[in-house]
DNA sequence: AGATTCGGCGT
DNA sequence: ACGCCGAATCT
């Protein structure tokens, strides 16, 4: 029988198991896989020790992520152990401060972090129901949890007021946005609008449009599109291109500068510490 | 068909 | 060395 070792998994909501699988044959003998599934109400009730057919096994952070969606941010979560573990915010081993050899290759945005809200009201009802022991009824599986939780409509507003910063807590310049970029609903400042683009650009890798519907202006709560910025629908032109592209040449040219003027001191300080040891 | 298991690619 | 996922194998 195989080697199998379940457990309760603290970091995960309620009723979340984690099994882990030890390779018994193979090159990979030893090694061991880890799974995780939603313990189902047959084992909680003690009445069958079948495992859930609707118990799908996870097999990685990824297909774990993309089936709990906004619910819980896995951004520090080690899939093998099963724990938060706070150091590891991105997946990034250390690597030496502003070395350029990590700026230079990725590109990749990790859309795994959730935003710092709550993103479902308790207000909300949750899909308490579960449908158990009718065969005719087939319980719900995946995908449309993640998408189809109620959502606040104008939830972007309690983005409002959060600024970047540096490690000194220096608070960052702001973005300017493009005129002709205006905001939908409730709130009108410049800081929302920017909250909810930035939002919907790290949320999602879909086409950021804006409202399409020009009923949304007069009564956003029929007619907003929630898969959408509180943002007027807008459009971009070749102009607002070419000053993006001017931005981003001058933002590249400043953190060339910086690496610049960041390698030399590092050589200074090295050459000196070489000194003082040959001194000594 | 669904569950289990190991290989092997990509990083 | 390891995470992730395809696919062969098992039930």
């Amino acid at each position: 029988m195989m080697e199998k070792k379940r457990t309760e998994c603290p970091a995960l909501p309620p009723g979340w198991r984690k099994e882990e699988v030890i390779r018994k044959s193979g090159l990979s003998a030893g090694k061991s896989d880890v799974y995780y599934y939603r313990q189902c109400m047959a084992q909680r009730n003690r009445q069958n020790s079948d495992p859930s057919p609707s118990g799908k096994k996870f097999r990685s952070k990824p297909q774990l992520s993309r089936y709990l969606g906004n619910t819980v941010d896995l951004g520090c979560f080690d899939f093998r152990t099963g724990k938060m573990m706070p150091g590891k915010l991105q997946k990034n081993k250390q690597r030496l401060r502003n070395d350029p050899l990590s700026l230079a290759k990725g590109g990749k945005v990790d859309l795994n972090t959730a935003l710092p809200i709550r993103q479902t009201a308790p207000i909300f009802k949750q899909p308490v129901t579960k449908v158990t022991s009718h065969p005719s009824n087939k319980v719900k599986t995946d995908l449309q949890r993640s998408s189809e939780q109620p959502r606040q409509l104008f939830w972007e507003r309690r983005l409002k007021g959060l600024r970047s910063s540096d490690i000194t807590e220096e608070v960052l310049q702001t973005l300017d946005l493009p005129k002709g970029l205006q905001s939908v609903g409730p709130d009108s400042s410049d800081d929302t609008l920017l909250s909810a683009i930035a939002s919907a650009l790290h949320m999602s890798s879909a086409p950021i449009t804006g409202q399409m519907s020009v009923a949304a202006e007069k009564s956003p709560v029929v007619w907003l599109n929630t898969s959408q910025p509180l943002c007027r629908a807008f459009n971009v032109t070749d102009q607002h291109i070419r000053e993006q592209e001017l931005k981003v040449h001058q933002a590249r040219r400043s953190l060339e500068e910086a690496l610049m003027a960041d390698g030399l001191a590092r050589a200074t300080e090295n050459t000196r510490e070489l000194l003082e040891g040959n001194k000594a």
